[in-house]
DNA sequence: GTCATAGTTTTCGTATACGATTTCGTACTC
DNA sequence: GAGTACGAAATCGTATACGAAAACTATGAC
């Protein structure tokens, strides 16, 4: 995620490849993603084609775009805004994540080999250090990687795609951090050696995916145990 | 899914409605959902642009829009064609949508009424009466207004959006009739009013999940074992 | 002080124009 | 006859310009 982002920085740093109404979606995207434009900024079409150097016509090509991927919302003859997330979408779109990552994980399990089990648990073990010395930002972007090696190797792209999708969806809300919960990430890290214990022994497409989703859930629950459904949309 | 189209195309037809850019989205996705604009079909902007006697410029902006769908492919300087779908990417949707409708369909259950379960037993019975007089155009639309009453209290707007998306995608391979097995439908009508007993039975999310699921799963193997898979392409 | 209204400003919506890129057909060479 | 090079046509890409709609502001009446 924080790869994707800064991929399209760089793309827009240079500027040379693509066309402008490409340079303009990508910009913008990571810009929204990396939280530069947050939830309710107002994105003036004059103003972001001024400041990329480009006319209305490829920037407003890109909000659209952007918009039918639901991160910006549009009003006709009004305008266009990053895509709020109150607390009720936030548990929609975390609810359809954990449906949608399940079955990514259930999918890939078959095809997860040695190699990769032994780099999940080398990541989860780097997340056990990182309870010892608290550090919460290393703890959650490393249970990204963790989770998207097992979905790595999932053959059905739409749901590789979904799964992105859903995480640009959430990402304005600083997604890097926002699921760190002290008392939950103990539980966290045992929950994925159990998960990998399932892949190696072969298990089931069902059990894995309900024990993927599972996990996901209860992270989910204890996120929103411990704030309060109100800050949510403060974040 | 039919509603839709039609709806789509009076919108187009009175074209009063909503700005051109709008129209113009409309109008092709109703085009490619109802077949005019079938797989590979070649959308040349200006020419879209003339039959709907607008500019190319809002043309070009629904095209993106679509492409953002899933519906066209678009390549930089050579154009845009309506999205192909090989037996690959057929069963990877159907995979997908079957994953997402048996999430809809035990996320809806618990809010499921009596009413309900009264109105997708007439659907069903009238599935039962189609296969007297084989009529399999009827049966498949009931077939899909049964799973649509299913959906319809599912409170995750997201799931909802992906299941919509997903027919979208398969609506130019004429979704309308494409699932219609002799041998399967008996069974298929049955599984109806197992998964309605369930429903009425409250039974937990994972049951009822797993039934619609592997219901849809079925249907999607008897589909693929009756059309020998190189047909689908040609569809 | 509040509300309504008219005028101004902002911003969107799209048509048009022109440059850039690709594609396709034709002629030429080997 | 096959392959290549060149040129014309088709098509995309985007800047610019102007019209339309909404939002904002200031003014005046009550």
């Amino acid at each position: 995620m924080t790869d994707t982002a800064s991929t399209a920085a760089i793309l827009s740093g240079n500027g040379a490849s693509g066309s402008k109404s490409e340079q303009a979606y990508a910009t913008v995207k990571s810009r929204i993603v990396d939280g530069t434009y947050s939830p309710g900024y107002r994105l003036v079409l004059a103003k972001i084609a001024e400041d990329l150097g480009v006319s209305v016509v490829p920037v407003r090509e890109a909000i659209r775009r952007l918009e039918a991927e639901g991160l910006v919302t549009f009003e006709r003859n009004v305008g266009a805004t990053v895509s709020g997330i109150d607390p009720t979408e936030f548990l929609y779109t975390m609810q359809t994540l954990s449906i949608i990552e399940g079955a990514a994980t259930a999918l890939s399990a078959p095809l997860i080999g040695a190699a990769d089990v032994a780099r999940a648990r080398a990541v989860n073990a780097e997340m056990r250090e990182c309870l010892q010395h608290f550090d919460p930002v290393r703890f959650t972007a490393l249970n990204q990687d963790f989770h998207s090696i097992l979905f790595e190797h999932c053959p059905n792209p739409h749901i590789l795609d979904l799964v992105h999708r859903g995480w640009n969806r959430l990402a304005s809300l600083r997604s890097s951090t926002f699921r760190f919960v002290p008392g939950r990430a103990h539980e966290s890290v045992d929950e994925h050696e159990a998960l990998l214990q399932l892949i190696e022994a072969g298990a089931g497409a069902d059990t894995i995916e309900k024990a993927a989703r599972l996990h996901r859930s209860a992270t989910l629950d204890a996120y929103l145990a411990q704030s309060n459904a109100g800050s949510l949309s403060a974040h």
